[in-house]
DNA sequence: CTATACTTTCAGTAATTAATGAAAGTTTGT
DNA sequence: ACAAACTTTCATTAATTACTGAAAGTATAG
């Protein structure tokens, strides 16, 4: 296979694994695109890159800034802005993690704390008993989930390697 | 709060949650009503209660089916099919995460391996060298993360929870 | 201060994804 | 064998989500 068509073939998959997984197609194939590029890029150099509009490539370059996933640096003598990607995937994956813990996860446990308490009559007794059952069960997995998270993506890959693969013999 | 109100607050959250990771609102949803229900539901109940279309049910209680999330049962004396939610949120996590890797990490992994052998020339030869290096790393961490998936997906929930709950001491 | 080089926004449009419901298919009881 | 009771399919329609591009906004150099 010849570089250019791996890099796409890259970028195409990691595209379509991004949208199976709620993240946008252009972002994820932006996002691709950073990781298998060693130099800076422009907001331009994506744009053309890729197909893309303008205000696309800026809006998606933008959100994978405050995901943690790319950065903005300049070069000297340059007006604009250039652009370079995370390329540890284990710092990739730990940043997804955080900002996905912050955007569903969190969220979904403030939810499942207030259904917690549900008002009971005699009539509904049983039933209110058997929900709240379920929302405590799932609560606590949910917030076994998010200290998981919490030390996970807040560790350095080498305790991580060491002690997960322990864990997982 | 109301049961009722709080079962509906459970279904559109989790929905909203389920669409954030690219399943649809509307099987999520129908998901979240197996979570909370002991009874067994008839295609009509879900119909009803989340006010979808007979299609609808039907295709998207079939997935659920799929993914080991929802099971068949018939009643006697009953014509008609009636389904049960599975309520172990663990056991629910484990199939997920087994229909997942399934259907995104595992082309993910042989992409991946067709990438690491690229045609390389005298003109690009560094380029080429750079790009296998970043393909081989992502490949390593899919195959570590496929591997972690098998292995908790086929565990169970007790010795995760003592292993892990080592791990994460 | 102002012209230029850039970045950001956002209303309108396009593309994608999901839902409907009627028709076709299947199963079961008599 | 037939009819009733139910399930599945799928073409059409609706809803959602993403993209474009022009206009507005901002920063910098001279």
């Amino acid at each position: 296979m010849k570089l250019d068509e791996a890099k796409d073939k890259f970028i195409q998959q990691w595209g379509s694994l991004g949208s199976n997984w709620g993240i946008n197609r252009t972002m994820a194939q932006i996002h691709a695109l950073f990781l298998i590029t060693e130099e800076l890029l422009s907001a331009e150099d994506v744009m053309e890159t890729l197909k893309i509009s303008r205000g696309n490539a800026n809006m998606n370059i933008r959100t994978l800034i405050d995901w943690g996933l790319v950065y903005k640096e300049y070069q000297s003598g340059e007006r604009k802005e250039f652009f370079r990607g995370e390329k540890d995937i284990w710092k990739v994956t730990q940043r997804v993690m955080r900002t996905r813990q912050r955007q569903e996860l969190d969220p979904m446990i403030n939810v499942l704390a207030q259904l917690q308490t549900v008002e009971s009559d005699k009539k509904n007794k049983k039933e209110v008993e058997a929900f709240t059952k379920q929302i405590k069960s799932i609560k606590s997995f949910a917030d076994l989930a998010d200290r998981s998270l919490t030390k996970i993506s807040g560790s350095e890959e080498n305790w991580f390697l060491k002690t997960f693969m322990r864990f997982m013999k």
